[in-house]
DNA sequence: CGCGGAACCGGGGTCATCCCTGATGAACAA
DNA sequence: TTGTTCATCAGGGATGACCCCGGTTCCGCG
């Protein structure tokens, strides 16, 4: 029982050089189509419905990723591997995003993207080692990575930091009072202060602020 | 030049076990110290600066992980694999998260952990291949996997659901009101309804339960 | 046909949020 | 000593959020 696999490249020569690679080395995989762009490709894998699909990341009309948002909310079971020339940490991360369980370069050997396919088909994840490092950075918390340092944030005083975090949090003025053994007016002067410093116009916005500079 | 390790394991009897099979194995790979706790570990790491720390996952005193937030603020340098019986998708989160470049199961061979010590050394991320997935789960968006089905998101209306996306993301109701062309008095019911339905108090809770079941 | 649910819209109310002005004491530096 | 910053608090007002009451249309279902 081989794993069928679709093609998707928008280079039709290196589409033939694939299959013939593929094809011929191995009864393992089986290549049961292709396609040369975004639309060929959603409705090629939507009609074979093959095992894996052979991604290339760098096309017109959004490029692989844009493959991926258009199959998996409707065939799911279809597993991706992601095959670029690239090997910068913003395309693998976006493919990865998108759904991909997999990212190899084009350097690869026939006989090493044969095991990649395979073992993606069983559920495995596969990079090339240098690739998996970068998922790992942007999905880990870093401490020493995170920017340091706001100018508007360094405006702040403590204890309006002290505030901005539970309120942040959806904390009421009046449960930020008791929680800081303060009165409310003492809250609504600190919001006061750290809204017009922060240049924002309500509680909301500071809450997303909030969040995005990892304050919670 | 060897890769400098050290060992973290509340069990004694197993760092031996490592530390007797790394040695004699290879000279790739020297350990260079090894702690029991995580008090022991943070101070033997912060005076030897080894290259890789071999680090189990459950330990008293918070495990492996309140290891890894302690060091990796002071020493970036120093890179983590986890090392670890427990092959649950929660640990090899948790502890990815925190800032580990690999995770393998204790069922490993020597060979492979000598192998695995000396990528992880080298930047890349090593993965028992099925742990792998589970981290690529957690950082993709997911259409498909995401939890179906809510019974309080159920008894939402359609229209109801509308408003609440866009309430979620912080729009006042006037904002609300003239996004979905209805009036300010509309955008209130349909937030009652809502606010009845979920048992929740206030547009805080709500915007966080919303974006807890990506909703946004 | 009548009934219920949905979406739509009001009035009127309470409370929270946010802004403005103004005040106090403590800490600290010029 | 004087000036500045920070943290604390108050009064009062404008607006928004939220609730409870009421009402209308439309549409599907038994």
């Amino acid at each position: 029982m081989s794993v069928r696999v679709f093609l998707v490249d928008d280079h039709a020569l290196f589409r033939a050089g694939v299959r013939a690679e593929l094809d011929t080395i191995t009864d393992e995989v089986e290549v049961v189509g292709e396609a040369g762009s975004v639309g060929e490709a959603v409705a090629g894998i939507a009609h074979l419905k093959p095992d894996v699909v052979l991604l290339d990341v760098h096309m017109p009309d959004g490029g692989g990723a844009e493959v991926l948002r258009q199959i998996r909310t409707k065939i799911p079971e279809v597993t991706f591997l992601a095959l670029s020339v690239s090997d910068a940490a913003e395309d693998v991360i976006n493919v990865i995003r998108a759904g991909a369980r997999g990212y190899v370069t084009k350097t690869i050997s026939s006989q090493e993207l044969v095991k990649a396919v395979v073992r993606v088909s069983e559920g495995d994840a596969v990079f090339s080692p240098r690739l998996a490092g970068f998922v790992l950075d942007a999905f880990a918390d870093r401490p020493g990575a995170a920017p340091i340092s706001d100018p508007e944030l360094d405006l702040l005083t403590p204890r309006e930091r002290d505030v901005l975090r539970l309120l942040a949090r959806g904390y009421a003025y009046k449960e930020i009072a008791s929680e800081l053994f303060i009165s409310v007016k003492t809250v609504e002067t600190h919001v006061s202060s750290v809204l017009r410093k922060t240049q924002l116009s309500n509680r909301y916005e500071l809450s997303r602020w909030a969040t995005d500079r990892r304050l919670v």
